[in-house]
DNA sequence: CTGTTAGCGCATTCAT
DNA sequence: ATGAATGCGCTAACAG
C-alpha cells in the first residue's frame, strides 16, 4: 500500500500486463475503454496512491491547471479576503494557485509578472499598483498566451478583463450620508497616486459634495506621503473641519489615534468613515465605520471570468472583455 | 523582439545554426562552451525573450523550484507576516510558492497536505492546525520524497525540521510582568485545544503563576470556543479578576469591547496582553501589549532549513533535523 | 569543443 | 478494444 518510490503509468500497466495506453484511458474515462478495465485500473491506482505527473501533463498539453497571482502585500487585510475567496474558488475548480508579492517599485512589479509568466502559468490574476508608463510587458505577457485580469485597479488602454469595486460610488455614497448628517466640512484623506482607486475615491468624495452643492477646498484634500506632513495640515485645519472621509481603513484608524491625542471627539466633533471594512474596524474606539468591498464577490468573480476566459482561448472562441464592478456598502458603526 | 509565440531551444538552435545541447550548455555556463559562444546565445536568447520550460526541466530533474505552504487562513495576521517572509526569502533564493489552505478540518487539511505533494513541489511549509489522530500521511508524504517543515506547531511522534516560536517563554515572560506589576488574579484565555501553541501558552501561564507561589485555579482558565460562554464566564468573575493573558490579540481585542461594555477600565482595574503582535495593536484604545513572535525570522528560518533538507536529500547527504525557537518579546503599550 | 541519441511521464495518433 | 509509436522541451550520457 505504501510505495516509498513515486508510481507512473508504467507500473500500472506491467502490473495488469496492458499498456500504458489503455492504464492512461483507463483513468481519463475514455469511451472505448470496458468498464470492468476502467474499475480495475482505477482501483489500483488508487491503492497505490498513483497521482499523475503535473509535469509530464504541463509538457504535453496546453494547461498546467495553476493560476499566478500577483499582490502588493500580504499584510493588508484586503488583499487578505480577497486571497482567502480567490483560493477557495481555484480549489474547487481544481486550480493550483503560485502568489508572487509585486514589491515596492514599477519595476519589482514588473519582474514579478514576468516570473509568473516563466512559470507557465495557466493565467494570471494581478494586482497591479503602479501606473507603469511603459505597460509594454502586459501585451508581450498576453502574446505569450497567457490571459492577464486585473484586480482592483483598472489600467487604461489596457484591452483585459477587470474586477474592481466600484469606488466611486462607494465614496459617493460614503460622503453623501456624511452630508445628510449635518456634516458640512469634510476632509478626504488621499491615497497614493499612483493607484485607480485613489483616484475614483476622491472622484466620488467630490462629487458628493459637489451634488450638494459644498465647494471643493483644495485644502481640505490631503495626500497622505508622510505621516507628519499630514499630521502638520490637520492641525493647520483643526476646528474649521467636521468629518474625515479616508481612502482605507488604515488611514482611518491613523486618524482616530491622531485624534485622540489632540482630544478631539469622534464623532461628536469630528466623524470619520474608512474604506475595505476590515475586521478589525470592530475593535476601535470608536467603532469605526466603513465603506465594505465585498472582497469575497471580487474574488470568486475574477476566477469566474480568468477561466472563462482561459477556456476560450483554448477552444478558439471570441472574448469578450468585461469589466466587472463589485458593489459597495456603507457599514455604520459608532465613528459617525 | 516580440515573438507571438513561446520560443524554445531549438528556435535558437536553428537560428545560430548550432545544436541544441550547444545551446544548452551556452546558458548553463558550462565550462567547455567558448566565451564567445555564450555571449552570442545568451544575447539572442534576451533578445528574443527566451525562458526555459519548466515543466521540461521538471520533468526531467529532480527538482521543479517550487514550494509549497500549507496554512489555515490569510486573515490571521500571524500568517500574513509569516507569509511574507517566507514569500520574500523564496523568491529571493529563486523558488516559486503555490499556497493552500488547510481548512477547517483535519480531513481538509490533510487533503490539502495531498494536493501539494500531488504537484511535486520540491519542499513543504505546512502549519499543521489538528491533532491528527492518523500522521500516517506525513510519513506517505515524505516517502514521495519530499519533505516536509511544520511551522508554528509542533507534533509529537513526527521527525522532521520544526520552526515555531518560543510560546513557553513568551507566555512565562507576560505573565511575570504582570505579576511583577502587581496583579495576583490572572485569567488566561486559553486557545483551541488542538493546536500546540494553545498548550505551551497556557503552560508557560501556568509556570508563571506557579514560580510566584500563586496557585492556578481552574476556573480562571477559559477555554475559547463559544463567544457566550466566554462572556458568560468573564461576567461571572467580574471583580475576583484583574488582569487577563490572552492565547491571541483577536481575543485581546474582544477582551478589550467586553470590558468597554461593562465599564472596566483597562488598565486601571484589569491588564490585558495580547499574542503575535498585530499592527493593530497600536489602534485600540488603550493600546494593546503583545508578545511579539518575530514572524519575519520564522519565515526565514523555514525556507532556510527546508531548501537546506532539499539539498541534503539531493546530495544524498544525511539529515540532522533541527526545531528552531525564535525568540518572544514583551512589547509594553497601554493595556498594561 | 560540439553534435547525436536517448529518455523524463504522459496522452495521442495510428495501426491492428 | 488495445498496443506500438510519437513527441511535448529539455538535459545528460556518449561519441567524435
Amino acid at each position: 500500500m505504501k510505495p516509498n518510490q513515486r508510481i507512473k503509468l508504467s507500473d500500472l500497466a506491467s502490473m495488469l500486463n496492458l499498456s500504458t495506453s489503455t492504464i492512461s484511458r483507463a483513468l481519463n474515462d475514455h469511451p472505448r475503454i470496458p468498464t470492468e478495465t476502467k474499475k480495475k485500473v482505477k482501483a489500483l491506482a488508487k491503492d497505490l496512491s498513483y497521482h499523475p505527473n503535473p509535469f509530464a501533463k504541463g509538457l504535453l498539453q496546453k494547461q498546467t491547471k495553476t493560476i499566478g497571482v500577483l499582490i502588493p502585500t500580504f499584510g493588508d487585510v484586503f488583499f487578505s479576503k480577497t486571497l482567502e475567496s480567490i483560493e477557495e474558488e481555484l480549489f474547487v475548480r481544481g486550480y493550483k494557485m503560485i502568489i508572487v508579492r509585486s514589491g515596492k517599485t514599477a519595476e519589482q512589479e514588473k519582474k514579478a509578472c514576468w516570473e509568473l509568466a516563466k512559470s507557465h502559468v495557466d493565467g494570471i490574476i494581478a494586482a497591479i499598483s503602479f501606473d507603469h508608463e511603459n505597460i509594454s510587458f502586459i501585451n508581450d505577457i498576453n502574446d505569450e498566451g497567457i490571459p492577464m485580469l486585473f484586480l482592483d485597479r483598472v489600467l487604461e488602454s489596457v484591452d483585459a478583463n477587470f474586477v474592481i469595486s466600484d469606488d466611486y460610488i462607494g465614496a459617493f455614497n460614503a460622503v453623501k450620508h456624511l452630508i445628510a448628517s449635518g456634516r458640512k466640512n469634510i476632509i478626504h484623506l488621499e491615497g497614493p497616486e499612483e493607484v485607480s482607486t485613489a483616484f475614483f475615491r476622491r472622484q466620488g468624495y467630490e462629487e458628493a459634495l459637489r451634488s450638494e452643492g459644498i465647494p471643493i477646498q483644495e485644502n481640505y484634500i490631503i495626500q497622505c506621503k508622510s505621516e507628519k506632513v499630514v499630521k502638520d495640515k490637520l492641525i493647520a485645519l483643526e476646528h474649521h473641519y467636521d468629518a474625515v472621509f479616508c481612502f482605507n481603513d488604515y488611514y482611518a484608524f491613523e486618524y482616530l489615534e491622531f485624534a485622540q491625542q489632540r482630544n478631539i471627539p469622534v464623532p461628536i466633533e469630528v466623524a470619520v468613515i474608512g474604506f475595505s471594512d476590515a475586521p478589525m474596524c470592530q475593535y476601535t474606539t470608536p467603532k469605526l465605520s466603513s465603506v465594505d468591498q465585498s472582497s469575497g464577490d471580487m474574488g470568486k468573480s475574477a476566477v469566474d471570468l480568468l477561466l472563462n476566459e482561459i477556456s476560450c482561448l483554448k477552444n478558439k472562441k471570441p472574448i469578450e472583455y468585461q469589466t466587472i464592478k463589485t458593489k459597495t456598502s456603507l457599514v455604520l458603526r459608532e465613528s459617525c
